[in-house]
RNA sequence: ACUCGGGUGGUGGAACUGGUAGACACGCAGGACUUAAAAUCCUGUGCUCCGCAACGAGCGUGUGGGUUCAACUCCCAUCCCGAGUACCA
């Protein structure tokens, strides 16, 4: 009886869905456990060899805590709105439904094949109105709320609006103080547009980034070197409404909040990278001879002495303001100048720019006239968009002083050579007046008290973290809930919840930048009033799906408090790094509105997160001798004026190409001409392959991707191998958090092994070989060496080494003609979350009845593995010289007198006595002479 | 430039808290079975040297130094590769 991981798999992949195996209940006794994959995008494409990785470790990680007694949840769901889709279907002239719908049910195959142990009656899709009816439900709820900076949670606004009719806006908030009567006073338009001010979706003008070529806005995080992340088109600024959620508000909890989850230190610091907090003072210059006061922010405060010009951003509102006659119109030039450049113009060069406004702040502490420039290396929407310039401390400072020949005033002493800024925080202080003496960084603190002290400002602290842009001016997404009447914002009711996407034929832009739904009149014109007619990010719907997975067909809520009560927190999320600033940190910020609002019990969505590595492409070439139909090999191209081409790796093997199979992989390739490795050559006419004329392909390492020819497709290697071994050998490849290349090469060896798994119980002539004999110790010992190594594996993740583990173990059963069930069905159960398939049949062939998930998980018995003796290695000065068999439970004196009597020791003591013997339990032991 | 990872055989990678570096697999070489192939099995495989051989010696984890009886592992310096950020005052 031979394996056949064909029959077995499409056998069992049946059974599994027939008795709905892996349905999960929200009730049980058990432990829960929550194991979640960040969900696809279901592009055209399909899957590649490079997506699974994820899906197989969780796929692994989930079977392995269903065998140890947990309740498992370990759903999957498609992240289906979003930009590619509506693209695609303006290419092809599809409805991004139609697209959709099709390449889910090719994921869902592809998925299938594989094995995975998903409860697909949890699937969720965003784009379905019956789950973006709850995306919208949750905009509305962060549109009805706000941050109360006192209680340190979001509240629902109209707690605020009690507070604005009885007491008015106090002082110190980032809105103007108005009183009662005054806010009563106010007309409704007016009230509504304070209230936006306050409210956690807003909505209001504002610079975004805006792509021409995409005919859409980008969030910042989609922006890269001022071009668009997807399709790289150009990305300028532009002025309009916007939706925005104030995510600045959660900035500190955020960064809080890393402290309590169980994410790499790398995910970690590009989370604190990207919100970017700093402490510092904000302190008001007088501006001379003019009423003007120019608002700065700074980190070093304690460089107040140094300040030797003021940079203005060029936009700044008080640059026109204090401008003076003489310098009025070299300002107007040089802003002119700084508009006209683009973001990618800036980028690629740098130059030192700036103009003098002719005005002089007034340094409040020595009285000292300083100039005010402006310069583009100073950023409106940073701090006050204005610094106080220390060049003597600051790189940036310290260039444009020298470029502009402005004098720098030195107070750290010989800390400045005069050649380049110091920016440390260790020198003594000089020319400081009142600072005169002090450490640097004990200088920061007295010099924010005494500038509070004088009035003229405060401790700051600021982000770089900015408020995330909301809407898309695109189709293929979640309305907003919103109408407008007379320029004020009106909520849908939730009643009238989901707010459906209506139909469309085409998808070009609406008029003056507004989105595809702005074309449609019917659509536009409610009896509410005028929709608003662009829609959600893309990441609308993934900020809370890991919820909906826990009570995905509730009519009454997004999720029952009952339901996320008994799931929590995801324990196990596993997914790429390119989530790190963009996906984690909406779904973290979301959970804590949620969680403020009473909805959730628990403020950080994922307790532990596992990055997986991303699989390229190991692609091969073939070169062209330039117009011809003639192919050189790799080792030869150097001699011939050629083209590489990129050519299917499925048709190479390693690196010697098909040449046969590559005449028929394209007609233009049919009468290609050879040159071998060893110089022979080839006619176009068809021959046998002869064994010494070897095409040598060449290889490069590079992004999976059809177009480059190095996709490998998951379903090719099932069919080959099975999916047992495509899983098994994926997580062989390597570490899961590793990036590596895809080679299909060694998977032979994993396939070997199963094979020989298989031959443990069924021999091709003898047929059943497994016997109900008892095992001997030794047997045991090596089933429960297993069982610890492969446990400690599987806990740390380590899936590399656990399936090594399995090859070793089953070596060793092989080589010791072990068949016995006893050992034989243990092992099974080790087995099966990384090859559950093979696992299943031999289960049921031993006997078993019922799915081996439910077998209870082997325990481990220690006293197995302890031997009563061991052998030790004997090093003398850290060098391994002989060997000394020893009883385990020997102190370090009965130890030393053995080792002394050994007769290598005795040769190399050669009559002295050592200076001390180390003997480390259960390692080794080391003779210092 | 800054921050965070990482450099181990021909290749992918093991070595968990410092304790016999190179597990396991691929590849390669040789052999057995076979008319032959496939499949399977066995042996060898870091480098260098000595020898017919058993055996033995030396060198080896990017490079240079240090701590230690003992360093891939810890410390200092330096080079290279990858990821992220990019005028954030």
């Amino acid at each position: 009886m031979e394996y056949k991981f064909t029959d077995i798999e499409q056998k069992w992949q049946q059974q599994w869905k027939n008795s709905n195996t892996y349905r999960v209940s929200n009730t049980s006794s058990k432990p829960k456990y929550y194991v979640l994959d960040m969900f696809p995008y279901p592009s055209g494409a399909g899957l590649h060899v490079g997506h699974p990785l994820g899906y197989i470790a969780s796929d692994i990680y989930s079977r392995y805590k269903r065998l140890k007694g947990f309740n498992v949840l370990h759903p999957m769901g498609f992240d289906s709105f979003g930009l590619p889709a509506e693209q695609y279907a303006i290419e092809t002239g599809q409805h991004p439904a139609e697209t959709t719908q099709k390449n889910i049910a090719t994921f869902k195959s592809q998925l299938d094949k594989i094995g995975f142990c998903y409860d697909w009656e949890r699937e969720v899709r965003t784009s379905d109105p019956s789950y973006y009816r709850w995306t919208q439900k949750i905009f509305l709820d962060l549109f009805n709320s706000y941050y109360d900076k006192a209680a340190n949670k979001a509240m629902p606004i109209s707690q605020l609006l009690a507070q604005f009719k009885n007491t008015g806006n106090p002082a110190g908030t980032h809105y103007a103080p108005f009183t009662a009567s005054q806010w009563n006073g106010f007309d409704n338009k007016t009230q509504q547009d304070i209230l936006m001010h306050f409210r956690l979706a807003f909505s209001k003008y504002g610079e975004v980034n805006w792509c021409e070529a995409l005919g859409t806005v980008l969030a910042n995080d989609e922006v890269v070197n001022g071009l668009s992340e997807r399709g790289g088109h150009p990305v300028v600024k532009k002025k309009m409404r916007q939706w925005y959620l104030r995510i600045t508000d959660y900035a500190d909890r955020l960064l809080q909040g890393l402290e309590t989850v169980d994410f790499s230190d790398s995910m970690k610091d590009m989370q604190r990278n990207w919100i970017g907090r700093s402490e510092g003072a904000e302190m008001d210059f007088d501006i001379k001879d003019n009423h003007q006061k120019l608002r700065v922010y700074t980190t070093r405060p304690d460089t107040i002495f140094g300040v030797d010009f003021m940079v203005v951003a060029p936009e700044h509102e008080l640059v026109n303001q204090i401008k003076s006659a003489s310098q009025a119109a070299a300002v107007d030039e040089y802003v002119a100048y700084v508009k006209s450049r683009s973001d990618v113009d800036r980028m690629a060069e740098k130059k030192i720019t700036g103009c003098f406004t002719g005005a002089y702040a007034i340094n409040p502490f020595n009285g000292v006239e300083i100039p005010v420039w402006i310069s583009e290396y100073v950023l409106a929407g940073y701090g006050t968009g204005a610094i106080m310039a220390v060049p003597c401390g600051d790189e940036r400072d310290f260039k444009f002083a020298q470029h502009f020949n402005i004098p720098i005033t030195n107070i750290i002493g010989q800390h400045f050579n005069g050649q380049e800024a110091n920016p440390t925080k260790e020198a003594i202080l000089e020319n400081s007046g009142f600072l005169n003496g002090l450490l640097m960084k004990d200088a920061i603190g007295t010099a924010v008290a005494a500038i509070e002290q004088k009035g003229i400002g405060i401790k700051k602290i600021n982000y770089k973290m900015r408020d995330a842009g909301f809407s898309r001016q695109r189709y293929w997404g979640e309305p907003f809930p919103i109408t407008w009447q007379d320029g004020v914002a009106q909520p849908l009711q939730q009643t009238n919840l989901p707010l459906q996407l209506p139909h469309v034929d085409k998808y070009g832009p609406g008029p003056e930048g507004e989105g595809p739904l702005a074309n449609i009149a019917e659509w536009v014109n409610s009896p509410e009033g005028r929709r608003e007619t662009s829609t959600m990010p893309g990441y609308a719907g993934s900020s809370w799906y890991f919820l909906r997975y826990m009570d995905p067909t509730n009519t009454e809520t997004f999720c029952s408090r009952s339901a996320s009560d008994y799931w929590n927190q995801v324990d196990l999320y596993i997914g790429g790094t390119e989530h790190a600033v963009g996906h984690l940190l909406y779904s973290r910020m979301w959970t804590k509105v949620l969680y403020d609002l009473g909805y959730i019990g628990f403020d950080e969505p994922f307790k532990r997160l596992v990055n997986q590595g991303m699989i390229q492409g190991s692609s091969r070439f073939v070169y062209r001798i330039a117009g011809t139909n003639q192919f050189v090999s790799a080792g030869k191209k150097n001699e011939y004026d050629v083209q590489p081409l990129h050519v299917d790796v499925n048709i190479v093997d390693g690196v010697q190409l098909d040449v046969e199979a590559f005449r028929k992989w394209k007609p233009e390739f049919a009468d290609a001409e050879f040159v071998f490795e060893d110089g022979t050559f080839s006619l176009s006419c068809s021959m046998g392959a002869v064994k010494d004329m070897q095409y040598i392909c060449g290889v490069e390492t590079e992004k999976m991707s059809k177009s480059k020819y190095n996709t490998v497709n998951p379903n090719e290697l099932c069919d080959k191998y099975g999916a047992d071994t495509f899983r098994m050998y994926e997580m062989f490849l390597g570490p899961v958090e590793q990036s590596k290349p895809w080679d299909t090469k060694g998977i032979e060896g994993v396939h070997r092994f199963l094979r020989k798994l298989w031959r443990l119980f069924f021999d091709e002539l003898k047929g059943r070989v497994w016997n109900n004999d008892a095992a001997t110790d030794a047997e045991l010992k090596i089933l429960h060496r297993t069982i610890k190594k492969i446990e400690e594996d599987t806990e740390r993740f380590s899936f590399n080494t656990a399936v090594s583990t399995f090859m070793i173990c089953v070596n060793e059963l092989a080589d010791a003609k072990c068949h016995k069930k006893e050992v034989l069905q243990q092992l099974l159960i080790l087995l099966t979350p990384y090859a559950p398939h093979i696992a299943e049949e031999l289960w049921s062939q031993l006997g078993n009845s019922g799915s081996i998930l439910d077998a209870s998980y082997p325990v481990l018995n220690a006293a197995l593995l302890v031997e009563s003796s061991k052998a030790y290695p004997i090093s003398i000065n850290g060098k391994v010289r002989a060997n000394i068999n020893l009883a385990l439970d020997l102190d370090q004196a009965a130890v030393e007198q053995l080792v002394l009597q050994h007769e290598v020791v005795q040769k190399w003591l050669e009559g002295k006595a050592p200076k001390k013997i180390i003997y480390v339990k259960n390692k080794m032991v080391n003779v210092v002479l």
